[in-house]
DNA sequence: CGCATTTGACCGTT
DNA sequence: AACGGTCAAATGCG
């Protein structure tokens, strides 16, 4: 615990740090950048280690009082699933750059991605009109995310990433227990948006979604597309490297300046050519949660920090450029309560995004 | 009525 | 031929 607070108060060290040099950093993107993904990664860390005592706290309390020898078992193999993630993730480090653009690095990349062993440049477009764009050669375009499932609710139901999409297939898959559900952007129609996604259930860890992106939204880009888009690849790319929280390690260093601004922390997103045929690369785990409540809104945190003010919510001091930055930083809050009892940053973010598009999309 | 989902069929890739 | 990705008709829902 004392780890705990110790990352607690770097992170408040850091916070401080980036108020004092606002001014200074203000027009230096890439310095807010890092600074910023660097105190979210050190609160995540927090929040991880907090919810990590609470839930071995709660299972194992929950076990002594009721025996449930499965469970105790589930909660060991899913847990032992997710540290390999993590110590895989953090013992590879060399696709995880705090400052984003990171090399390709298919380690990054798990499940069906990697398991294709052929890879053709994709030099299709995804509107190739007749043709069906048959892209298992083109895996380029594609990049695969684990997302951890709500322990509460509904597990069926694909985890929101903050685009609206349409299912428009669904397959069993060999080998697999539970079938892969195939997503398209609703808006192909309207803006001719190629980005697809599939969700699929792993095997051995039900509570955890693997999602396969293919192709990037564009739909936004359109002048009568929404108006209010969530973080595009090119955004995030260009603007800040959105730190979700990352693969927590279960073991880390103490909170030195170097371990904390290192390799762990990051999430890594990345273009790869332009338009329908880019992709590019998300890498985060969401942490797994038993359903207690969050540690706070990060989004706070950071805005307090920067801001200084202690602002909550959206109306809170930002940074010059608040329209740039608020979206990731509303996603990374959202990712780090994502989950939670609580499950309500997720919703209320990406509901107003909905509503603004489903509105945008109703005047047409 | 419009939109989303379901699901069997179709088709390209391996 | 098997597999995976997509299509499109049927169906459901608000």
């Amino acid at each position: 615990m004392d780890e705990t607070i110790a990352t607690i108060l770097y992170g408040c060290t850091l916070s401080k740090e980036m108020e004092a040099n606002l001014s200074n950093w203000a027009n230096q993107r890439d310095v807010l950048l890092s600074k910023t993904e660097e105190i979210i990664a050190v609160f995540s860390n927090v929040k991880e280690r907090l919810i990590i005592n609470q839930q071995q706290e709660v299972v194992q309390e929950w076990l002594s009082n009721s025996g449930h020898q499965q469970a105790l078992e589930l909660f060991h193999a899913t847990d032992q699933n997710m540290l390999s993630d993590h110590t895989a993730t953090a013992a590879a480090p060399t696709g995880f750059t705090v400052h984003g653009l990171p090399q390709e690095s298919d380690q990054m990349m798990v499940g069906d991605a990697s398991r294709d062993s052929s890879r053709v440049a994709a030099a299709t477009s995804s509107s190739s009109q007749r043709q069906r764009t048959r892209c298992r050669t083109g895996d380029r375009d594609r990049r695969t995310l684990r997302v951890g499932a709500p322990r509460m609710g509904n597990l069926e139901l694909p985890p929101e990433d903050g685009y609206t999409w349409r299912k428009y297939g669904q397959k069993e898959i060999l080998g697999s227990r539970f079938p892969r559900a195939y997503y398209r952007c609703t808006h192909q129609k309207l803006y001719h948006c190629p980005a697809k996604k599939q969700v699929q259930r792993l095997d051995n860890d039900p509570y955890v979604f693997e999602v396969t992106y293919r192709s990037q939204h564009t739909c936004y880009m359109s002048a009568t597309a929404p108006t209010v888009p969530p973080p595009s690849v090119e955004e995030i790319t260009h603007q800040t490297t959105t730190t979700l929280p990352p693969p927590a390690p279960l073991i880390l260093a103490p909170p030195t300046s170097a371990s904390l601004s290192g390799h762990w922390l990051s999430m890594d997103i990345k273009p790869q050519g332009d338009q329908a045929g880019t992709s590019y690369t998300t890498t985060f785990d969401i942490q797994r949660d038993f359903g207690h409540g969050s540690v706070g809104s990060l989004a706070s945190l950071v805005t307090a920090g920067v801001g200084g003010g202690g602002g909550v919510g959206p109306s809170g001091g930002r940074f010059g450029r608040e329209v740039d930055y608020q979206p990731v930083v509303d996603m990374a809050d959202a990712m780090f309560n994502s989950g939670s009892s609580s499950n309500t940053s997720m919703d209320k973010i990406f509901s107003s995004i909905d509503d603004k598009w489903d509105t945008a999309e109703k005047k047409e």
